[in-house]
DNA sequence: CTGAAAGCGCTTACAG
DNA sequence: CTGAAAGCGCTTACAG
């Protein structure tokens, strides 16, 4: 068991060893240079004397850090703690660190807290855009996560099918007047998921779309959406395009002696921690945001990597040929999460985009 | 307006004035060691050629990084998005740099993403520890927020009085039958909340304590909390110690047809996003997060310091002398967020504690 | 007030 | 297969 002591440098293990230090790095780096013997009692003296390269030399050396920064420019989305956690993972598995940026509020804030992250050194950026701001040219490997119709995106969940797949499934349990709530019509994320939503819904179901522009303004309980007079007018499904806007939704209906899923169902987007937790839980689609770090880091790596040969081109990441699937989480009308519904496989996409 | 270019080094500047690169690294430095005239042309020079410092050189020759790493354990709190804001923005402040490490579930998970930030070099670590457990010595400077009875803590809220708040808040408003709702009595959190609402309540209001051990068994709407016997019972008050378990009473209680507020009233903790977007809104106490992160910076920064002066002690950063005040957020009774609820001061806790 | 020099720990051509 | 040497960009005593 090695107690834990000042860490050996490479010069002393090689000093160790009456090697050279180029030796030593040789043999650690593993390209063959250094007869397997001596490339095993390096191997050892390294375990014995507590060897810890040091990144700051090897960055010296090579000007790479191997770290990459993480811009979430409205940190207060709640999917937040899955997109950090999912990248720090796939970062982690391919030998990155990740340094996080806050910027919340203000595009110059998104600037000055990619600017940190240059100065510190990062070899690429991660960013998820806010709403509507396009992220320019900033000299340094990006990879933008975000909505397959967002200019410049490298990798996302398959929004737009993922609202067919809420589409079909509302319709199959005979719902025949839906209502859409969305928040934004600047968000393309928002956008595909209610053009999926729409043809997923076919031109047998009536559909209205409700937009909570200002999400100030329904805060608080003297403000309502006005979903009791949705209710008796007939609607019987609020589809919400993201989980928070359905809790609104559940809980306004409740409020105001509304039965879900009985009277009504609610379902929302993204299968964040709580939507399984009110009663009734919230049926949603989850994205497999593990399957998009992966992508994101994978291109971002690239990038990197074409950015150092000379002439490789602007270091911007390719964009994956199709978004990440989405699943299906069906709660209510059970009260328990059960399988995804199988659709017929059909591209309703085409025609109705 | 200067033009990206190349960045130039400090060896490059100094060049291009015809002084030596010590000059313009005591210059930049300001340790005023150097005529503020020539200061004034180098930072001048500085801004013209474009320098951008070298971290890794700096490293290297100072053997610190300037990163500071964040742990939180339990990933999916809801509080992270938060939590790792306020602490990039104060770590920025100090002109430090944060690099996340995820260890969801396993200990041992822990252990490894604290190595992994050892390896990349940083000069401290902040961590938010998982409930129960203990963060050993591991030859890194640390500061560690969770709740003043946690031995170790540097910093965190003052949970109990912003319990005390509550209750006094509730006792108030003429409840005088309080469900409290908790989840684990192994959380040091949790017992300082549900300790301080009960001082808060006094003696002469009745309450009996829920504990939701498995929060896996209330998810789906098929298991409940049982709320609706306790309101038959004369329960008018659910007071839990955070908003997730609030949220789940609030929905328990309005889908079996109960009124909140004006039947029972639903409190929690913590102001999480949604908590003012549902319909009622909930009451709920706020953390000074933002206070909270520049204390533990601040704390971390000075063992950072002190580690470094030979036989500075254990590099373990100082517990701050009392808990950060926590700012209750009155939403129900009134449908909108109103001040504060001014309450005499008089300290409840050396004798109830 | 300013400069020459050494060195932080690695990696990478280049010789042997 | 192995080693000597240079150099990445800074900072820090130490002289002048």
């Amino acid at each position: 068991m090695s107690v834990s002591r000042t860490p050996a440098t490479m010069t002393e293990i090689a000093a160790a060893l009456g090697v050279s230090s180029a030796t030593v790095s040789n043999a650690l780096s593993g390209k063959g240079r250094v007869s397997a013997e001596l490339t095993a009692k390096i191997r050892q003296a390294t375990v014995d004397l507590g060897y810890v390269p040091s990144q700051a030399a090897r960055t010296l050396r090579t000007g790479r850090t191997g770290v990459i920064g993480l811009v979430l420019p409205d940190i207060s989305n709640p999917l937040f703690p899955q997109i950090a956690q999912a990248i720090e993972q796939a970062a982690a598995a391919a030998g990155y660190g990740v340094l996080i940026a806050d910027s919340r509020g203000e595009i110059a804030q998104q600037t000055a807290a990619i600017g940190r992250l240059i100065e510190r050194g990062v070899d690429g950026i991660i960013i998820v855009p806010r709403r509507g701001s396009r992220v320019g040219e900033i000299g340094t490997p990006v990879a933008i996560i975000d909505s397959p119709s967002t200019p410049g995106n490298t990798v996302s969940s398959d929004h737009w099918d993922g609202g067919v797949q809420m589409g079909r499934h509302l319709a199959g349990l005979g719902h025949c007047k839906v209502l859409l709530i969305a928040q934004s019509s600047a968000s393309n994320v928002q956008n595909d998921r209610i053009g999926g939503l729409k043809a997923g819904l076919g031109k047998n179901i009536c559909h209205e779309t409700l937009l909570v522009e200002n999400l100030e303004a329904i805060k608080g309980a003297g403000c309502a959406l006005g979903l009791a007079a949705k209710v008796a007018d007939g609607f019987t499904a609020f589809a919400a395009v993201y989980d928070l806007l359905a809790l609104r939704a559940l809980t306004e209906l409740q409020r105001d002696g509304t039965e879900v899923p009985r009277q009504a169902s609610v379902s929302g987007f993204d299968d964040l921690v709580w939507s399984s937790v009110v009663t009734p839980p919230i049926t949603t689609l989850r994205q497999d945001l593990a399957t998009i770090a992966e992508r994101a880091v994978e291109a971002l790596s690239d990038a990197i990597t074409d950015s150092e040969t000379p002439f490789g081109g602007p270091a911007v990441a390719k964009q994956s040929v199709e978004g990440v699937a989405m699943t299906l989480v069906v709660r209510q009308s059970t009260g328990q999460a059960m399988e995804p519904v199988v659709v017929p496989v059909a591209d309703t996409r085409e025609d109705s985009r």
